[in-house]
DNA sequence: CAAATAGTTTTGACTGGTCAAAAAAACGAG
DNA sequence: CTCGTTTTTTTGACCAGTCAAAACTATTTG
């Protein structure tokens, strides 16, 4: 029903929602994130509010509604379930999926995402430890208190649980580091002056800048 | 590169120009295949034209250049290789397989349709017994000697190959009566007058009308 | 062969999505 | 507050794809 330009800018709206934590996201942070002009944005921000799936408000900004959300999160849950699909089924690796989805969640059926979540014993989250939306359109997953791997202390020993960036070359250097989601990890250092922090995964001994460490979460593990 | 309307119409005068036995595919034809007005495919047909993927005669038809050709033989794969992977890891059946196929071969890519080839171990034919065109561009498989099961005589013996009609309706009627690529049977009785063709598949006998019949390819199967 | 019919193209219009550049509004120092 | 900067909206234009209906060709058929 929706069209692929609409769910885009729909999924778009949820995730920097989720990002900044603000539920009203502005023209020119949804055209950079689209990588469409100002203009553009606006005249999209009105059609979406005439068929009301968000609230706009001139310069101020949007807002999903209910509805509008309720879509997002499928397209979400869409993407999500294909990621994982593709990693389980195909081997492609957790830096190549993001890109496959983002075509592929605007053409398969409700019908064939079923069989997917079925196929893969209705996980919760994505290969990059992202949560996926439920069939009854919820966010789930969002309970767990994960924190950024940077704020841990020496000593402490964690389990990667999200990676929040999701640049084909960082998820490629955690990869070769080891540090991906489901591995454990011991802190060994956490450096405020020298601004890194390095961690022992398996055998080895890897550093990372707080930069990078913040874009890790982790849960920390009863020793 | 090629929008997905693009690749539809290309994809459309490679069926019908298969289907029909001539390179020349009218503007009617393709209207009715693609339910769009006449005068809609007219235009495209220029498009196509100056894009060099077709070569377009006015009030003669359209057919399609090297490199349009080339381009529909790798949408017809994308389409017909998701069909089997759809069938094979998720078990979907064969008559949903068309529709889900129809909306993701426009967005699936290379690399993810050379790991589907893969991992299917590079089949020569789809759920329906259509022939996957290969990698380099080539239609494979039209040397085997199929005939319609309407043309065999009483008593051969004769495997099923291929189903020209794919309603969903017929190929479930089909998948009940067992009569799927693969299946041999027994003719029992080829009745000209009466219309109809009586096989043996599996323990029952089943009976085709010759329109029915005529949609089913078959190879002889020596005793 | 001419008239009727069937098939095709043209015309004019519309929708959805986009951009560049001009105009307007909001913001933030001083 | 007021001026300059940033952000947003408006304007006018464009492209792809589509339709309905009129105009045109081609093909039958009497
Ligand atoms: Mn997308
Ligand atoms: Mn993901
Ligand atoms: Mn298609
Ligand atoms: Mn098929």
């Amino acid at each position: 029903m929706a069209s692929l330009t609409v769910e885009n800018y729909l999924k778009a709206i949820l995730q920097l929602a989720a990002a900044t934590n603000s539920e009203w996201i502005s023209t020119g942070q949804l055209a950079t994130s689209l990588s469409v002009a100002p203009g553009t944005v606006t005249s999209m921000l009105k059609t979406l509010s005439e068929s009301g799936l968000a609230a706009y408000k001139p310069y101020e900004g949007v807002c999903l509604t209910k509805a509008g959300r309720t879509l997002a999160l499928r397209v979400l849950r869409r993407h999500r379930l294909l990621e994982l699909f593709l990693v389980k089924t195909l081997s492609l690796t957790w830096d190549q999926v993001h890109a496959e989805a983002e075509n592929m969640e605007h053409s398969v059926s409700d019908m064939l995402i079923e069989r997917i979540d079925e196929y893969l014993g209705r996980p919760e989250t994505d290969p990059h430890g992202d949560p996926i939306p439920s069939a009854d359109g919820l966010m789930r997953g969002n309970a767990t208190a994960a924190v950024p791997l940077s704020t841990c202390q020496a000593l402490s020993k964690v389990r990667i649980v999200r990676v929040l960036n999701q640049q084909p070359d960082f998820l490629r250097y955690l990869s070769e580091t080891g540090l991906e989601p489901g591995a454990t990890a011991l802190v060994e250092l956490n450096s405020m002056e020298g601004g890194l922090i390095s961690a022992k995964v398996g055998r080895k001994t890897v550093s990372l800048g707080h930069q990078a460490a913040e874009q890790l979460l982790v849960e920390t593990v009863p020793q």
